[in-house]
RNA sequence: GGGGGCGUAGCUCAGUUGGUUAGAGCGCCGGCCUGUCACGCCGGAGGCCGCGGGUUCAAGUCCCGUCGCUCCCGCCA
C-alpha cells in the first residue's frame, strides 16, 4: 500500500465498500461523542467520514488531535446505515474504520477558522492566506481561476492564437500609469521599468511578422488600488492580430469570452453573441458611463431643450448658460412616500450635486415642487422624451455638459439599486466603440490624448489635417459586462506620418516624439502591417464568474491595498551592501503622497 | 493627497441618554456522552475596549490628536 493514500478524501462510494484504504489529508473537524468519535478528513478534492471508537488503541491520541493537523489514515470502508447517510456530502454513502493512524504534522491553535464561512478580518487572512486558501470559498475560486485561464487558452489556440512572453526587465513607458522601477547593478544609476502591459512588445511582434499574439500577461502598474483593481501587479489577456478591423478584432474575442462566460456560467444567464456595439457619446448620453451596467434597464434622456425657456427658473437660465438637463426615469415609483424622494435628494447633495430635480407622473399631469412651474404640455414631452409612463417619475440633473452626463449615470446606478432593477443572474456584455481620438483638459486647456496615442484615427490622416481634432474619433474601443471595464483596445496606428501628426496635435514635436518613442517608431518605418488587439483582464472575469466584490478574493497571494504582502514581508528593507552594489543611497527624505 | 466606515476576548461581533463587576457566538482548556456530520450537555480560562491626551464625581461610550485596516474620489494611456 502506498505511504500516504491510496485514494484522496473526495472519491470513495459505496462501491469501494469492503476495501481497505489509505487516505491522507487535513483535519478538518471532529465530534468527539466520548466513546465514538467522527473525523472528517478534507484534501483538496473533498471530505470523508472517518470513525473510531474506544475499542480502540489509537482513540486516546486521536482525541487529542487539533484541527488541521496533517494526518494518514488506514482503515476499511463501511457503507453507512441508511438513516446515518449524509445526502450533503459526495462521501455519505460510506465512512472509513480507523484501523491504523499517523500523525504527519501538527498543527498550533489557528489565528483563523478553517472549517468556517465566517470571515476573518483581510490583514489577518492574507498574514495567514496559507489557511485561509484552504477554506472552500476562497479555494474554489483559485481553482476557478486556473480552469479559467486553462479554457481561455485552449479557446485563443483554437483560433489560430500562438502564445510569447514578453520582457518583465523593460524601459518605462512613456505615457500612462507610473511604472515600478528595479534597479540596473551593471549601469549605475539606470532603471529597468516593469510592463505596464506588453504593448509595445506586441505591437513588434505583429512587426515581426507574428500574425496572432496573446499572452497570459503580468502587468505592473505602481498606482493606487480599489476593490476592483489590484495593487500592483494584475493580469491580462493580451492580444494582437494583424491585418484587422475593428470588427475582426471583435469577431475573434467574442467567441473566446462568450464561450468562458457560458462555460463557467451555470444558471445565469448571458447576453448572446454579438454583443451590443455602442457609441461613447451615446454610452455617455443614454447610461452617463463608458462602462454601463446594461442589467440596469433605465436610460437616460436627454431633456434640455424642454427646460429651454419653461417656467423652471433655475433650469432655464442654467440652460442658457450654456448646461444641459438629463432625465433619469425611476419606474413604478409615483406612489414612493414623499420620504424616498427627499432621500434621493439628500444623497445627491451628498454626492457633491446642487439637488435632485423630479417630477412625478401621476393622474395624467405632474406632481411634485418642480411640476407646478411646468405646463402640462412640457410635462407630457418630458415623459414622452423620457419613454416614462404614467406611474413612474423622472429625476433630472442640471449642470455643464461632462458633469451632468455622469452625475446622471451615477442616479441611474442608485436607482437601478434602489428599486431592486438589476438581475444578479446575468452577464450582460458590450462593447463601447468610437471614443474621441482628442480631448482638451479642463485645467491646461491642451488638447491631449484620451487613451492611448498608439490608436489610428477613424479617417486617417485626413481626418487629422481637417477635422477639428475634438471631433476625431479613434479606432478605439472597450469591452464592459455588467458595469465592469473588462478592457480597452484598439487598431493601432502603423504609419509614422499619421503617428508624427497626431502627437503634433497634442503638442509635440517631432524630435520629442523620435526621442520618446524611436524604438517604435523606427520599427513603423519598415513596412508594419495594419493591426490591433485588445487586452480583457484576467481577474475581472474571474471575478465577475465567482460573483466575488473584491479582486484579491480571486488571486491567490494579493498585496493588501497599501501594495503590502502581510505574509511575506514585501516590501522590506535590504542591507547596505546591496544597496552599494546598485550605487543607491537612500537620504532623501520619503516622499510624500 | 481628500472623504466615508471600522478598531472591544484567539476569531466574528453586541455594548442603550456616560453609571459602578465589559457581554454573546465560535475557538481554546476540563468533565460527561456509541451515530454525529455546524454533534449535544455542564464547567472554566481568556480583555491596555488600537495608542496618546482632554472633559467629567464617573469614559468602551463625549472631545482632540495619532496609528492601523477597509471602501470611495483623485490616480489607473
Amino acid at each position: 500500500m502506498h505511504a500516504y493514500r491510496t485514494h484522496s478524501c473526495g472519491e470513495l462510494r459505496r462501491a469501494d465498500a469492503g476495501e481497505t484504504v489509505r487516505l491522507s489529508g487535513w483535519v478538518h473537524r471532529k465530534r468527539d461523542h466520548g466513546n465514538l468519535l467522527f473525523l472528517d478528513l478534507r484534501d483538496h478534492y473533498g471530505l470523508t467520514q472517518c470513525v473510531v471508537d474506544t475499542s480502540s488503541p489509537l482513540f486516546a491520541a486521536i482525541e487529542q488531535l487539533r484541527p488541521e493537523s496533517v494526518v494518514t489514515v488506514t482503515g476499511e470502508v463501511v457503507e453507512r446505515t441508511p438513516e446515518t447517510v449524509n445526502p450533503k456530502l459526495p462521501t455519505g454513502g460510506i465512512e472509513i474504520r480507523i484501523a491504523e493512524f499517523t500523525l504527519q504534522a501538527a498543527a498550533e491553535l489557528l489565528p483563523i477558522q478553517v472549517a468556517s464561512d465566517e470571515d476573518a478580518g483581510e490583514d489577518l487572512r492574507l498574514a495567514y492566506r496559507f489557511l485561509d486558501l484552504r477554506r472552500e470559498r476562497v479555494h474554489r475560486n483559485i481553482m476557478l481561476r486556473s480552469q479559467v485561464i486553462a479554457s481561455i487558452r485552449r479557446r485563443m489556440i483554437g483560433q489560430g492564437f500562438t502564445e510569447f512572453q514578453t520582457p518583465i526587465l523593460t524601459s518605462s513607458s512613456p505615457e500612462g500609469a507610473r511604472d515600478f522601477l528595479v534597479p540596473s547593478r551593471l549601469h549605475p544609476g539606470k532603471f529597468y521599468a516593469l510592463p505596464q502591459a506588453p504593448q509595445q512588445f506586441k505591437q513588434l511582434l505583429m512587426i515581426a511578422g507574428f500574425d496572432r499574439y496573446f499572452q497570459i500577461a503580468p502587468c505592473f502598474r505602481d498606482e493606487d488600488s480599489r476593490a476592483d483593481r489590484s495593487p500592483g501587479e494584475f493580469y491580462q489577456l493580451d492580444f494582437e492580430m494583424s491585418f484587422v478591423t475593428q470588427e475582426d478584432v471583435f469577431a475573434a474575442l467574442e467567441p473566446v469570452l462568450h464561450g468562458v462566460f457560458d462555460e463557467f456560467k451555470g444558471d445565469r444567464r448571458l447576453s448572446p453573441m454579438p454583443f451590443p456595439r455602442i457609441a461613447y457619446d451615446d454610452a455617455m448620453l443614454k447610461y452617463g458611463s463608458d462602462k454601463p451596467d446594461l442589467r440596469n434597464p433605465i436610460e437616460i434622456a436627454d431633456v434640455t431643450e424642454i427646460f429651454r425657456d419653461s417656467g423652471f427658473g433655475i433650469f432655464a437660465k442654467a440652460v442658457a448658460a450654456g448646461a444641459v438637463v438629463r432625465a433619469i426615469p425611476a419606474p413604478e415609483t409615483a406612489i414612493r412616500p414623499r420620504s424616498f424622494f427627499d432621500k434621493l435628494n439628500d444623497w445627491a447633495r451628498e454626492q457633491g450635486a446642487a439637488g435632485l430635480g423630479y417630477v412625478i407622473l401621476a393622474e395624467g399631469g405632474g406632481r411634485g415642487p418642480i411640476a407646478k412651474n411646468l405646463d402640462a404640455e412640457r410635462i407630457q414631452r418630458l415623459a414622452a422624451a423620457a419613454g416614462a409612463k404614467d406611474g413612474d417619475s423622472l429625476f433630472f440633473v442640471c449642470d455643464k455638459k461632462a458633469s451632468a452626463e455622469k452625475f446622471a449615470g451615477t442616479v441611474r446606478s442608485k436607482l437601478g439599486q434602489e428599486l431592486g432593477l438589476i438581475d444578479e443572474n446575468r452577464f450582460e456584455f458590450c462593447w463601447i466603440v468610437d471614443f474621441p481620438m482628442f480631448e482638451r483638459d479642463e485645467l491646461t486647456n491642451r488638447i491631449e490624448f484620451s487613451h492611448n496615442p498608439f490608436s489610428m484615427p477613424q479617417g486617417g490622416l485626413e481626418a487629422l489635417q481637417t477635422k477639428d481634432p475634438l471631433a476625431v474619433k479613434a479606432y478605439q474601443y472597450d469591452i464592459v459586462c455588467n458595469g465592469i471595464e473588462l478592457s480597452s483596445g484598439a487598431i493601432r496606428n502603423h504609419l509614422p506620418e499619421i503617428m508624427y501628426k497626431a502627437f503634433a496635435i497634442a503638442g509635440y514635436g517631432r524630435e520629442e516624439v523620435e526621442g520618446r518613442f524611436g524604438g517604435m517608431l523606427n520599427a513603423l518605418k519598415f513596412g508594419a502591417p495594419p493591426h490591433g488587439g485588445s487586452a480583457p483582464g484576467i481577474d475581472r472575469i474571474v471575478m465577475l464568474l465567482a460573483e466575488e466584490r473584491n479582486i484579491r478574493e480571486v488571486i491567490a497571494f494579493p498585496l493588501n491595498q497599501q501594495a503590502m504582502d502581510l505574509m511575506m514581508q514585501a516590501p522590506s528593507s535590504v542591507p547596505p551592501e546591496r544597496l552599494k552594489e546598485l550605487s543607491i543611497r537612500l537620504d532623501l527624505p520619503p516622499a510624500k503622497k
